[in-house]
DNA sequence: CGCGTTTGACCGGCGC
DNA sequence: GCGCCGGTCAAACGCG
């Protein structure tokens, strides 16, 4: 596979200039990249880092259209929405979100659609987690090593399905048929349909134009919903959980954390490595996460932004 | 009753 | 200085 994900280290200016430019970016997706997650790390105003995502809106669909209303890449994090606006360049909205897990944490996340590809989610995260994973919050990992950055070891499908996953959650899982192919079916093949199953309908449009996502992403990673989460944004775009973990942090420049990304950007079986990967991270992410934590208590972190 | 979403108001930065 | 715009706050509301 070519695609995957791209970390695309955009030192633009200090910000995004305009939304219509960094939508423009996300061009490979459009060819043909419609599954596949691209991301960018960019600062903004302030000269904040912030990392982009991008989600193929299908994920986000395919989510709600298991019964729950979640929709945003979800990154096991809980996150509370604290705010929507239209944005100007962009016919849909961008919804804001926070970390709610931890009061003081200062990782927020926004989401709204991509204007140039309607088809796909952009979500910019923003500040790191301060806190562990509240593991405990929504689940029971037994053995769940939660790095600060890093939500729960990416539940492989077998490894949720084994230890963390009820029966009741399976069978919402399952309820999804394509979902049960997505775990057993590389996708790949699948994605290459268009967004025909996106956006069967006109209606479909609707909802976007409204709140699309944004709206959508409500009660997502709730309780329990996070599962879901998982498990969808896993078996098809796991980019996108990659994502999260790591995001706001310069991994792009990491060389560790770029190694281990281009390895997995190569390896068809992530899956596999997933159950790997988030423990190595781990590690080293620890080391980071601390020196995190101090920039935040010392100094403004570049999330300091106020308005 | 607690938690999360919704939504309009408010604030601060930036460009003109 | 003013207006636009993005980002956040906070009250009201809904749901489990």
């Amino acid at each position: 596979m070519e695609v995957g994900f791209h970390w695309r280290s955009v030192h633009q200016e200090d910000d995004q200039n305009s939304p219509e430019n960094s939508e423009e970016s996300p061009r490979s997706l459009l060819s043909h990249d419609t599954k596949a997650t691209s991301t960018s790390s960019t600062k903004s105003r302030r000269g904040a880092k912030k990392r982009v995502v991008y989600v193929p809106i299908k994920e986000v669909e395919r989510s709600r259209l298991k019964g729950e209303t979640n929709a945003p890449p979800a990154d096991s994090w809980a996150w509370r929405k604290y705010g929507q606006k239209p944005i100007k360049g962009s016919p849909y909205p961008r919804g804001y979100y926070r970390c709610s897990s931890s009061k003081g944490c200062p990782a927020r996340k926004q989401v709204e659609r991509s204007r140039a590809d309607p088809t796909m989610v952009m979500v910019t995260y923003s500040c790191e987690h301060n806190h562990p994973w509240p593991a405990a919050k929504n689940k029971n990992h037994h053995h769940h090593h939660h790095n600060y950055n890093t939500p729960p070891s990416p539940p492989t499908t077998a490894e949720a399905t084994n230890s963390d996953v009820t029966n009741d959650q399976l069978e919402e899982l399952e309820d999804d048929p394509q979902i049960s192919n997505r775990q057993s079916e590389p996708e790949f093949e699948r994605e290459s349909e268009p967004e025909l199953e996106v956006e069967p309908e006109p209606k479909t449009d609707q909802k976007f134009t409204s709140l699309e996502v944004g709206s959508s992403c409500g009660p997502f990673a709730t309780t329990t919903n996070q599962y879901y989460e998982w498990f969808s944004d896993f078996d098809s775009t796991s980019p996108t959980m990659l994502e999260s973990p790591l995001m706001a942090r310069d991994l792009a420049e990491d060389s560790d954390m770029a190694k281990i990304f281009s390895i997995r950007d190569d390896e068809d079986s992530f899956f596999a490595d997933l159950g790997e990967l988030p423990e190595c991270t781990t590690v080293f992410r620890r080391r980071e996460i601390e020196r995190v934590e101090e920039h935040h208590r010392n100094l403004a972190p570049w999330c300091g932004t106020t308005g």
